[in-house]
RNA sequence: GUUCAUGUAGACAAAUAGGUAAAAUCACCGCCCUUUCAAGGCGGAACCUGCGGGUUCAAUUCCCGUCAUGAACGCCA
Protein backbone atom coordinates (compact mmCIF):
# COMPACT_ATOMS: atom_id res chain seq x y z
CA UNK A 1 0.00 0.00 0.00
CA UNK A 2 1.50 3.33 -1.06
CA UNK A 3 2.20 5.95 2.03
CA UNK A 4 0.22 8.98 2.63
CA UNK A 5 1.00 11.59 5.38
CA UNK A 6 -0.67 14.46 5.85
CA UNK A 7 0.02 17.84 7.36
CA UNK A 8 -2.69 19.55 9.38
CA UNK A 9 -2.51 22.75 11.10
CA UNK A 10 -4.88 24.64 12.87
CA UNK A 11 -5.58 27.95 11.19
CA UNK A 12 -5.39 30.74 14.41
CA UNK A 13 -2.22 32.11 13.31
CA UNK A 14 0.90 31.95 11.20
CA UNK A 15 2.79 29.10 9.72
CA UNK A 16 5.76 28.93 12.35
CA UNK A 17 9.43 27.06 11.72
CA UNK A 18 8.09 24.30 14.10
CA UNK A 19 5.07 23.66 12.17
CA UNK A 20 7.17 24.20 9.05
CA UNK A 21 9.60 21.50 9.99
CA UNK A 22 6.58 18.99 10.71
CA UNK A 23 5.20 19.51 7.58
CA UNK A 24 9.04 19.44 5.97
CA UNK A 25 9.29 15.55 7.67
CA UNK A 26 5.74 14.69 6.68
CA UNK A 27 6.39 15.71 3.32
CA UNK A 28 9.77 14.24 3.00
CA UNK A 29 8.42 10.87 3.56
CA UNK A 30 5.64 10.49 1.89
CA UNK A 31 8.08 12.34 -0.98
CA UNK A 32 10.69 9.77 -0.57
CA UNK A 33 8.24 6.52 -0.22
CA UNK A 34 6.60 7.77 -3.22
CA UNK A 35 3.52 8.56 -1.72
CA UNK A 36 0.97 11.43 -1.22
CA UNK A 37 1.42 14.33 0.87
CA UNK A 38 -2.53 15.73 1.92
CA UNK A 39 -3.15 19.09 3.57
CA UNK A 40 -5.71 19.11 5.94
CA UNK A 41 -6.71 22.31 7.61
CA UNK A 42 -7.80 21.74 10.79
CA UNK A 43 -10.43 24.49 11.72
CA UNK A 44 -13.01 23.46 14.23
CA UNK A 45 -12.29 25.90 16.72
CA UNK A 46 -14.28 28.35 14.45
CA UNK A 47 -13.28 31.02 17.25
CA UNK A 48 -9.76 31.43 16.93
CA UNK A 49 -9.79 30.07 13.02
CA UNK A 50 -9.47 32.76 10.24
CA UNK A 51 -9.42 32.81 6.30
CA UNK A 52 -6.69 35.07 7.01
CA UNK A 53 -4.50 32.71 8.61
CA UNK A 54 -5.04 30.25 5.89
CA UNK A 55 -3.90 31.76 3.47
CA UNK A 56 -0.79 32.60 5.39
CA UNK A 57 -0.40 28.70 5.64
CA UNK A 58 -1.15 28.05 1.99
CA UNK A 59 1.51 30.89 1.52
CA UNK A 60 3.74 29.81 3.42
CA UNK A 61 3.83 26.29 2.04
CA UNK A 62 3.70 27.47 -1.66
CA UNK A 63 7.31 29.96 -1.05
CA UNK A 64 9.13 26.53 0.62
CA UNK A 65 8.02 24.26 -2.09
CA UNK A 66 6.02 22.06 -0.07
CA UNK A 67 3.32 20.84 -2.50
CA UNK A 68 0.60 18.12 -1.44
CA UNK A 69 -0.50 15.82 -3.65
CA UNK A 70 -4.46 16.53 -1.96
CA UNK A 71 -6.16 19.61 -0.15
CA UNK A 72 -6.63 21.17 1.41
CA UNK A 73 -9.36 20.05 3.07
CA UNK A 74 -11.47 21.39 5.79
CA UNK A 75 -12.87 19.64 8.66
CA UNK A 76 -15.42 22.57 8.62
CA UNK A 77 -16.97 20.86 5.81
CA UNK A 78 -17.08 17.31 7.46
CA UNK A 79 -19.36 17.82 10.48
CA UNK A 80 -22.06 15.26 8.55
CA UNK A 81 -19.47 12.34 8.89
CA UNK A 82 -18.36 13.02 12.11
CA UNK A 83 -21.87 13.23 13.65
CA UNK A 84 -22.19 9.42 11.20
CA UNK A 85 -19.04 8.56 13.34
CA UNK A 86 -20.41 9.44 16.90
CA UNK A 87 -23.51 7.97 15.88
CA UNK A 88 -21.75 4.48 15.60
CA UNK A 89 -19.59 5.02 18.62
CA UNK A 90 -23.33 5.37 20.26
CA UNK A 91 -24.69 2.19 18.39
CA UNK A 92 -22.03 -0.12 19.13
CA UNK A 93 -22.01 1.00 23.22
CA UNK A 94 -18.73 2.77 22.71
CA UNK A 95 -19.62 5.93 23.58
CA UNK A 96 -22.50 7.41 25.73
CA UNK A 97 -24.28 10.57 26.61
CA UNK A 98 -23.58 12.62 29.42
CA UNK A 99 -24.84 15.19 31.29
CA UNK A 100 -22.85 16.08 34.39
CA UNK A 101 -22.28 19.72 34.96
CA UNK A 102 -19.18 22.11 34.57
CA UNK A 103 -19.67 23.16 38.21
CA UNK A 104 -19.89 19.34 39.19
CA UNK A 105 -17.09 18.56 36.94
CA UNK A 106 -14.67 21.64 38.24
CA UNK A 107 -15.33 20.47 41.82
CA UNK A 108 -14.34 17.39 40.72
CA UNK A 109 -10.89 18.00 39.25
CA UNK A 110 -10.30 20.37 42.31
CA UNK A 111 -10.90 17.87 44.40
CA UNK A 112 -8.75 15.43 42.77
CA UNK A 113 -6.03 17.94 42.75
CA UNK A 114 -6.26 18.42 46.11
CA UNK A 115 -5.87 14.72 46.62
CA UNK A 116 -2.75 15.09 44.41
CA UNK A 117 -4.45 12.63 41.71
CA UNK A 118 -4.59 13.49 38.10
CA UNK A 119 -7.82 15.32 37.12
CA UNK A 120 -10.30 13.10 35.25
CA UNK A 121 -14.17 12.31 34.30
CA UNK A 122 -14.76 9.91 37.19
CA UNK A 123 -17.19 7.66 34.90
CA UNK A 124 -20.90 8.71 36.77
CA UNK A 125 -22.56 8.45 33.41
CA UNK A 126 -20.80 6.01 31.74
CA UNK A 127 -23.64 3.31 32.68
CA UNK A 128 -26.55 5.73 33.05
CA UNK A 129 -27.70 5.36 29.51
CA UNK A 130 -28.86 9.01 29.56
CA UNK A 131 -30.52 10.20 25.91
CA UNK A 132 -29.67 12.83 24.23
CA UNK A 133 -30.85 16.18 25.90
CA UNK A 134 -29.62 20.01 25.08
CA UNK A 135 -27.34 19.97 27.67
CA UNK A 136 -25.43 16.54 27.16
CA UNK A 137 -22.36 15.87 25.77
CA UNK A 138 -21.19 12.46 23.67
CA UNK A 139 -18.53 11.27 25.74
CA UNK A 140 -16.09 8.07 24.15
CA UNK A 141 -16.17 4.66 26.50
CA UNK A 142 -12.37 4.42 27.49
CA UNK A 143 -11.05 0.79 27.89
CA UNK A 144 -10.87 0.87 31.72
CA UNK A 145 -8.04 -1.81 32.02
CA UNK A 146 -4.56 -3.05 29.82
CA UNK A 147 -1.85 -0.89 27.98
CA UNK A 148 -2.17 0.92 25.30
CA UNK A 149 1.33 0.74 23.06
CA UNK A 150 2.58 2.98 20.44
CA UNK A 151 5.31 1.58 18.13
CA UNK A 152 6.21 4.96 17.37
CA UNK A 153 9.04 5.42 14.66
CA UNK A 154 11.06 7.93 16.66
CA UNK A 155 9.59 7.42 20.15
CA UNK A 156 10.33 3.44 19.92
CA UNK A 157 7.55 1.73 21.68
CA UNK A 158 5.89 4.25 24.64
CA UNK A 159 3.35 2.03 26.59
CA UNK A 160 0.39 3.83 28.51
CA UNK A 161 -1.89 2.68 30.68
CA UNK A 162 -5.48 2.39 30.31
CA UNK A 163 -6.13 3.74 33.94
CA UNK A 164 -4.44 6.95 33.08
CA UNK A 165 -6.94 7.89 30.11
CA UNK A 166 -10.57 8.85 31.16
CA UNK A 167 -13.64 9.21 29.28
CA UNK A 168 -13.11 11.83 27.25
CA UNK A 169 -16.02 14.26 25.28
CA UNK A 170 -15.98 13.60 21.78
CA UNK A 171 -19.24 15.62 21.05
CA UNK A 172 -19.88 19.30 22.88
CA UNK A 173 -23.10 19.86 23.79
CA UNK A 174 -23.53 22.55 20.81
CA UNK A 175 -23.02 19.15 18.45
CA UNK A 176 -20.10 20.45 17.40
CA UNK A 177 -17.15 17.48 17.72
CA UNK A 178 -13.83 17.87 19.47
CA UNK A 179 -10.48 17.58 18.37
CA UNK A 180 -9.22 13.96 19.05
CA UNK A 181 -12.46 12.49 17.13
CA UNK A 182 -11.78 14.69 14.35
CA UNK A 183 -8.43 13.52 13.95
CA UNK A 184 -9.06 10.41 13.96
CA UNK A 185 -12.01 10.36 11.97
CA UNK A 186 -10.25 11.91 9.31
CA UNK A 187 -7.01 10.18 9.61
CA UNK A 188 -9.00 7.14 8.71
CA UNK A 189 -11.01 8.02 6.04
CA UNK A 190 -7.99 10.14 3.93
CA UNK A 191 -6.50 6.19 4.73
CA UNK A 192 -3.90 8.19 6.29
CA UNK A 193 -0.65 5.60 6.84
CA UNK A 194 2.10 7.24 8.47
CA UNK A 195 1.23 10.03 11.15
CA UNK A 196 3.93 12.55 11.55
CA UNK A 197 3.35 15.26 14.12
CA UNK A 198 4.62 17.19 17.05
CA UNK A 199 5.61 15.40 19.90
CA UNK A 200 2.98 17.64 21.85
CA UNK A 201 0.45 14.93 20.51
CA UNK A 202 2.22 12.28 22.12
CA UNK A 203 -0.09 12.00 24.90
CA UNK A 204 -3.25 12.59 22.98
CA UNK A 205 -1.80 9.26 21.16
CA UNK A 206 -3.60 6.30 23.28
CA UNK A 207 -6.55 7.94 23.45
CA UNK A 208 -7.07 8.17 19.93
CA UNK A 209 -5.92 4.49 19.21
CA UNK A 210 -8.48 3.50 21.67
CA UNK A 211 -11.02 5.27 19.65
CA UNK A 212 -9.86 3.87 16.50
CA UNK A 213 -9.80 0.27 17.92
CA UNK A 214 -13.60 0.93 18.66
CA UNK A 215 -14.07 2.01 15.06
CA UNK A 216 -12.31 -1.27 14.19
CA UNK A 217 -9.98 0.75 12.15
CA UNK A 218 -6.47 0.28 11.21
CA UNK A 219 -3.93 1.99 13.14
CA UNK A 220 -1.56 4.30 11.09
CA UNK A 221 2.01 4.37 12.17
CA UNK A 222 3.08 7.18 14.11
CA UNK A 223 5.96 9.12 14.45
CA UNK A 224 6.37 11.97 16.88
CA UNK A 225 9.23 14.32 16.01
CA UNK A 226 10.73 16.46 18.42
CA UNK A 227 9.64 20.39 18.83
CA UNK A 228 12.18 23.12 17.74
CA UNK A 229 12.65 25.93 20.60
CA UNK A 230 13.70 29.22 20.39
CA UNK A 231 17.27 30.15 20.56
CA UNK A 232 16.67 30.41 25.12
CA UNK A 233 15.85 26.72 25.12
CA UNK A 234 11.95 28.12 25.61
CA UNK A 235 9.24 27.06 23.59
CA UNK A 236 9.32 29.37 20.27
CA UNK A 237 6.97 32.23 20.60
CA UNK A 238 6.73 35.47 18.94
CA UNK A 239 9.44 37.13 21.55
CA UNK A 240 11.75 35.06 19.85
CA UNK A 241 11.76 37.59 16.40
CA UNK A 242 11.07 36.23 13.13
CA UNK A 243 9.29 32.82 13.77
CA UNK A 244 6.62 33.27 11.22
CA UNK A 245 7.71 31.32 7.87
CA UNK A 246 6.90 34.43 5.43
CA UNK A 247 8.99 36.88 8.09
CA UNK A 248 12.21 34.92 6.83
CA UNK A 249 10.96 35.25 3.15
CA UNK A 250 10.83 38.99 4.07
CA UNK A 251 14.38 39.11 6.19
CA UNK A 252 16.11 37.89 2.79
CA UNK A 253 16.12 34.52 3.34
CA UNK A 254 16.00 32.04 0.12
CA UNK A 255 13.26 29.14 0.85
CA UNK A 256 16.32 26.55 -0.17
CA UNK A 257 18.33 27.46 3.23
CA UNK A 258 15.72 27.74 5.52
CA UNK A 259 14.16 24.12 4.26
CA UNK A 260 17.92 23.26 4.86
CA UNK A 261 18.43 24.32 8.26
CA UNK A 262 15.26 23.22 9.53
CA UNK A 263 15.90 19.52 8.03
CA UNK A 264 18.91 19.52 10.20
CA UNK A 265 17.15 19.81 13.57
CA UNK A 266 16.75 16.67 15.26
CA UNK A 267 17.52 14.95 11.87
CA UNK A 268 20.99 13.85 10.23
CA UNK A 269 23.23 11.67 7.65
CA UNK A 270 26.24 11.77 8.62
CA UNK A 271 28.80 14.58 8.74
CA UNK A 272 26.61 16.49 5.93
CA UNK A 273 25.29 20.02 6.14
CA UNK A 274 24.29 21.12 2.90
CA UNK A 275 21.33 19.04 1.34
CA UNK A 276 19.49 20.19 -2.05
CA UNK A 277 15.96 18.97 -2.04
CA UNK A 278 16.77 16.39 -4.10
CA UNK A 279 19.43 15.02 -1.86
CA UNK A 280 16.43 15.52 1.71
CA UNK A 281 14.24 13.55 -0.31
CA UNK A 282 16.84 10.61 -1.43
CA UNK A 283 18.07 10.68 2.21
CA UNK A 284 15.85 11.17 4.60
CA UNK A 285 14.66 8.44 6.94
CA UNK A 286 12.22 8.62 10.19
CA UNK A 287 14.14 6.07 11.52
CA UNK A 288 16.68 8.78 11.55
CA UNK A 289 15.26 11.88 13.52
CA UNK A 290 16.48 11.58 17.02
CA UNK A 291 14.09 12.16 19.93
CA UNK A 292 15.02 15.55 21.70
CA UNK A 293 14.14 18.91 21.04
CA UNK A 294 16.52 21.18 19.59
CA UNK A 295 16.74 25.00 19.49
CA UNK A 296 16.97 26.99 16.34
CA UNK A 297 19.60 28.96 15.67
CA UNK A 298 20.03 32.05 13.34
CA UNK A 299 23.59 32.19 13.45
CA UNK A 300 23.48 28.84 11.60
CA UNK A 301 20.48 29.65 9.25
CA UNK A 302 22.58 32.94 8.36
CA UNK A 303 25.61 30.74 7.07
CA UNK A 304 23.38 28.70 5.17
CA UNK A 305 21.62 31.53 3.36
CA UNK A 306 25.17 32.74 2.35
CA UNK A 307 26.01 29.32 1.21
CA UNK A 308 23.19 29.46 -1.27
CA UNK A 309 23.20 33.11 -2.41
CA UNK A 310 26.51 32.81 -2.70
CA UNK A 311 26.04 29.60 -5.22
CA UNK A 312 23.14 30.91 -6.85
CA UNK A 313 22.90 31.44 -10.61
CA UNK A 314 23.70 35.04 -10.74
CA UNK A 315 20.60 35.54 -13.36
CA UNK A 316 18.00 33.35 -11.00
CA UNK A 317 18.43 35.56 -8.36
CA UNK A 318 18.17 38.83 -10.25
CA UNK A 319 14.81 37.76 -10.50
CA UNK A 320 13.88 37.11 -7.07
CA UNK A 321 15.85 40.69 -5.92
CA UNK A 322 13.18 42.50 -8.05
CA UNK A 323 11.58 42.69 -5.10
CA UNK A 324 13.45 43.33 -2.59
CA UNK A 325 15.04 46.18 -4.08
CA UNK A 326 11.37 47.37 -5.30
CA UNK A 327 10.68 47.73 -1.10
CA UNK A 328 13.78 49.02 -0.93
CA UNK A 329 12.38 52.18 -2.35
CA UNK A 330 15.44 52.25 -5.44
CA UNK A 331 15.12 51.51 -9.35
CA UNK A 332 17.47 50.08 -11.52
CA UNK A 333 17.08 52.46 -13.99
CA UNK A 334 20.11 54.70 -15.19
CA UNK A 335 22.39 51.78 -13.35
CA UNK A 336 24.56 48.76 -14.15
CA UNK A 337 23.28 45.16 -15.09
CA UNK A 338 22.25 44.03 -12.55
CA UNK A 339 23.19 39.83 -13.01
CA UNK A 340 26.59 41.75 -13.94
CA UNK A 341 26.01 43.73 -10.20
CA UNK A 342 25.29 40.48 -8.58
CA UNK A 343 27.79 38.29 -9.90
CA UNK A 344 30.34 40.15 -7.74
CA UNK A 345 28.41 40.97 -5.23
CA UNK A 346 26.70 37.67 -3.81
CA UNK A 347 29.45 36.05 -2.45
CA UNK A 348 29.44 38.59 0.45
CA UNK A 349 26.14 38.63 2.11
CA UNK A 350 24.09 37.14 4.58
CA UNK A 351 20.67 38.06 3.22
CA UNK A 352 18.82 38.92 0.18
CA UNK A 353 18.18 42.26 2.41
CA UNK A 354 21.95 43.05 3.28
CA UNK A 355 22.68 42.44 -0.62
CA UNK A 356 20.05 44.84 -2.17
CA UNK A 357 21.40 47.70 0.13
CA UNK A 358 25.16 46.43 -0.37
CA UNK A 359 24.06 47.35 -3.65
CA UNK A 360 21.99 51.10 -3.83
CA UNK A 361 24.65 52.98 -4.18
CA UNK A 362 25.57 51.78 -8.07
CA UNK A 363 21.93 53.04 -8.64
CA UNK A 364 21.25 55.59 -6.29
CA UNK A 365 23.13 58.78 -5.02
CA UNK A 366 23.94 59.74 -1.41
CA UNK A 367 24.62 62.26 0.48
CA UNK A 368 26.00 61.14 3.58
CA UNK A 369 29.14 58.72 4.26
CA UNK A 370 29.24 56.43 6.97
CA UNK A 371 30.15 58.36 9.96
CA UNK A 372 33.11 56.38 11.48
CA UNK A 373 34.57 54.97 7.87
CA UNK A 374 34.41 59.01 7.25
CA UNK A 375 36.06 59.54 9.73
CA UNK A 376 38.68 57.51 8.88
CA UNK A 377 39.27 58.14 5.68
CA UNK A 378 38.64 61.59 4.79
CA UNK A 379 41.31 63.62 6.40
CA UNK A 380 42.64 66.20 4.38
CA UNK A 381 45.96 64.23 3.37
CA UNK A 382 43.30 62.43 1.70
CA UNK A 383 42.49 65.63 -0.66
CA UNK A 384 45.52 65.77 -3.14
CA UNK A 385 44.77 61.78 -3.49
CA UNK A 386 41.18 62.05 -3.81
CA UNK A 387 41.96 65.18 -6.51
CA UNK A 388 44.31 63.19 -8.45
CA UNK A 389 42.29 60.33 -9.05
CA UNK A 390 39.52 62.74 -10.22
CA UNK A 391 42.15 64.12 -12.72
CA UNK A 392 42.83 60.91 -14.20
CA UNK A 393 39.73 59.26 -14.17
CA UNK A 394 38.24 62.30 -15.98
CA UNK A 395 41.07 61.61 -18.72
CA UNK A 396 40.52 58.16 -18.93
CA UNK A 397 38.28 56.63 -21.87
CA UNK A 398 38.95 52.78 -21.61
CA UNK A 399 36.45 52.48 -18.46
CA UNK A 400 37.57 48.71 -18.00
CA UNK A 401 38.65 47.22 -14.65
CA UNK A 402 42.34 46.53 -15.70
CA UNK A 403 42.53 50.67 -16.64
CA UNK A 404 41.09 51.54 -13.49
CA UNK A 405 43.42 49.41 -11.75
CA UNK A 406 46.64 50.89 -13.09
CA UNK A 407 45.39 54.57 -12.21
CA UNK A 408 45.19 53.35 -8.47
CA UNK A 409 48.82 51.87 -9.27
CA UNK A 410 50.14 54.96 -10.70
CA UNK A 411 48.43 57.41 -7.98
CA UNK A 412 50.36 54.63 -4.99
CA UNK A 413 53.38 55.19 -6.83
CA UNK A 414 53.31 59.07 -7.88
CA UNK A 415 52.10 59.99 -4.53
CA UNK A 416 54.24 57.12 -2.29
CA UNK A 417 51.83 56.34 -0.36
CA UNK A 418 50.57 53.12 0.56
CA UNK A 419 47.75 50.84 -1.29
CA UNK A 420 45.62 51.27 1.73
CA UNK A 421 45.56 55.09 1.77
CA UNK A 422 44.37 55.26 -2.18
CA UNK A 423 41.96 52.62 -2.30
CA UNK A 424 39.86 53.00 0.86
CA UNK A 425 39.27 56.62 1.04
CA UNK A 426 38.11 56.12 -3.00
CA UNK A 427 35.94 53.27 -2.01
CA UNK A 428 34.18 55.36 0.81
CA UNK A 429 34.57 57.81 -1.81
CA UNK A 430 31.93 56.05 -4.27
CA UNK A 431 30.15 53.87 -1.71
CA UNK A 432 29.56 55.88 1.18
CA UNK A 433 30.34 53.10 3.07
CA UNK A 434 32.89 50.70 2.85
CA UNK A 435 32.12 46.91 1.80
CA UNK A 436 32.59 46.39 -1.60
CA UNK A 437 34.28 44.19 -4.40
CA UNK A 438 38.15 44.92 -5.49
CA UNK A 439 37.65 48.74 -6.32
CA UNK A 440 38.52 48.52 -10.11
CA UNK A 441 35.33 46.49 -10.64
CA UNK A 442 33.53 48.27 -8.33
CA UNK A 443 34.12 51.55 -10.74
CA UNK A 444 33.36 49.89 -13.89
CA UNK A 445 30.06 48.37 -12.62
CA UNK A 446 29.08 52.14 -11.53
CA UNK A 447 30.50 53.83 -14.23
CA UNK A 448 32.71 56.99 -15.27
CA UNK A 449 30.58 59.58 -14.88
CA UNK A 450 29.23 58.50 -12.08
CA UNK A 451 32.49 58.29 -9.97
CA UNK A 452 33.96 61.44 -11.38
CA UNK A 453 30.77 62.98 -9.72
CA UNK A 454 31.29 61.37 -6.20
CA UNK A 455 35.21 61.83 -6.26
CA UNK A 456 34.16 65.53 -6.40
CA UNK A 457 31.08 65.32 -3.94
CA UNK A 458 34.07 63.62 -1.95
CA UNK A 459 36.21 66.21 -2.09
CA UNK A 460 33.50 69.21 -1.34
CA UNK A 461 33.18 67.26 1.82
CA UNK A 462 36.64 67.03 3.09
CA UNK A 463 37.08 70.36 2.51
CA UNK A 464 33.78 71.22 4.20
CA UNK A 465 34.71 68.94 7.20
CA UNK A 466 38.53 70.54 7.55
CA UNK A 467 37.34 73.92 7.71
C1' G B 1 0.02 16.73 41.71
C1' U B 2 -0.31 12.30 38.19
C1' U B 3 1.34 10.21 33.55
C1' C B 4 4.37 10.47 29.25
C1' A B 5 8.66 12.44 26.78
C1' U B 6 13.54 14.57 26.77
C1' G B 7 18.70 15.69 28.96
C1' U B 8 26.42 14.65 24.68
C1' A B 9 30.72 21.38 24.04
C1' G B 10 27.21 28.31 23.54
C1' A B 11 24.10 25.86 19.21
C1' C B 12 23.14 21.61 15.80
C1' A B 13 24.70 16.79 16.14
C1' A B 14 27.92 11.78 15.37
C1' A B 15 29.68 7.68 17.82
C1' U B 16 28.71 -0.30 13.66
C1' A B 17 24.75 -5.15 17.60
C1' G B 18 28.05 -1.63 24.91
C1' G B 19 34.39 -1.65 23.43
C1' U B 20 38.01 1.16 25.33
C1' A B 21 42.19 8.99 25.61
C1' A B 22 33.65 11.57 22.42
C1' A B 23 33.40 13.21 14.98
C1' A B 24 31.72 16.99 11.70
C1' U B 25 29.22 21.80 11.22
C1' C B 26 27.65 26.98 13.07
C1' A B 27 29.38 30.49 16.64
C1' C B 28 34.04 31.92 19.29
C1' C B 29 39.75 32.75 19.40
C1' G B 30 44.52 32.89 16.65
C1' C B 31 47.45 32.62 12.12
C1' C B 32 47.70 32.80 6.62
C1' C B 33 45.60 35.19 2.37
C1' U B 34 43.90 40.23 1.51
C1' U B 35 42.84 46.94 -1.47
C1' U B 36 37.59 47.24 2.31
C1' C B 37 33.70 43.61 3.41
C1' A B 38 33.45 38.72 2.69
C1' A B 39 35.02 34.06 1.03
C1' G B 40 38.92 30.48 1.44
C1' G B 41 43.18 27.78 3.97
C1' C B 42 45.49 26.26 8.67
C1' G B 43 45.25 25.78 13.86
C1' G B 44 42.98 26.49 18.90
C1' A B 45 39.76 26.62 22.94
C1' A B 46 35.24 24.21 24.55
C1' C B 47 31.44 18.54 26.33
C1' C B 48 34.56 13.37 30.85
C1' U B 49 28.06 12.43 27.64
C1' G B 50 22.22 16.37 33.77
C1' C B 51 23.42 14.04 38.67
C1' G B 52 23.93 9.45 41.82
C1' G B 53 24.06 4.34 41.97
C1' G B 54 24.04 -0.62 39.58
C1' U B 55 25.05 -4.65 35.71
C1' U B 56 29.73 -5.66 32.87
C1' C B 57 36.51 -7.05 31.74
C1' A B 58 34.25 -2.51 29.37
C1' A B 59 28.40 2.13 29.19
C1' U B 60 27.01 8.08 25.83
C1' U B 61 24.92 3.32 24.59
C1' C B 62 21.48 -1.58 29.43
C1' C B 63 18.86 -1.12 34.61
C1' C B 64 17.28 1.78 39.05
C1' G B 65 16.89 6.32 41.51
C1' U B 66 17.14 11.59 41.40
C1' C B 67 17.03 16.51 39.36
C1' A B 68 15.73 19.80 35.37
C1' U B 69 12.81 20.96 31.14
C1' G B 70 8.55 20.12 27.94
C1' A B 71 3.71 17.97 27.03
C1' A B 72 -1.07 15.82 28.40
C1' C B 73 -4.63 15.66 32.14
C1' G B 74 -10.29 21.44 28.61
C1' C B 75 -17.44 21.09 26.06
C1' C B 76 -8.57 24.29 22.50
C1' A B 77 -6.27 22.04 18.54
Amino acid sequence: MSVRTRFAPSPTGYLHVGGARTALFSWLYARKMGGQFILRIEDTDRERSTEESVNAILESMEWLGLDYDEGPFYQTHQFARYKEVIQQLLDSGDAYFCDCSRERLGELREAQMANKEKPRYDGCCRDKKLAAADNTVVRFKNPLEGDVVIDDMVKGQVKINNRELDDLIIERSDGTPTYNLTVVVDDWDMKITHVIRGDDHLNNTPRQINILKALDAELPVYAHVPMILGDDGKRLSKRHGAVSVMQYKEDGFLPEALMNYLVRLSWSHGDQEIFSREEMIKLFDAVDINTSASAFNSEKLLWLNQHYIKNKNPDVLAQQMQNYIKNAGYTLDNGPDLTAVLTVFQERCNTLVELTEDIRFLYQDFDEYNAKQAKKQFKEATLPILESLKQQYSGLDNWVAEAIHQVVENTVNTLEVGFGKVGQPLRLAVTGHGKSPSIDVTLELLGKEKTLQRLEQAVEYIKKVSD
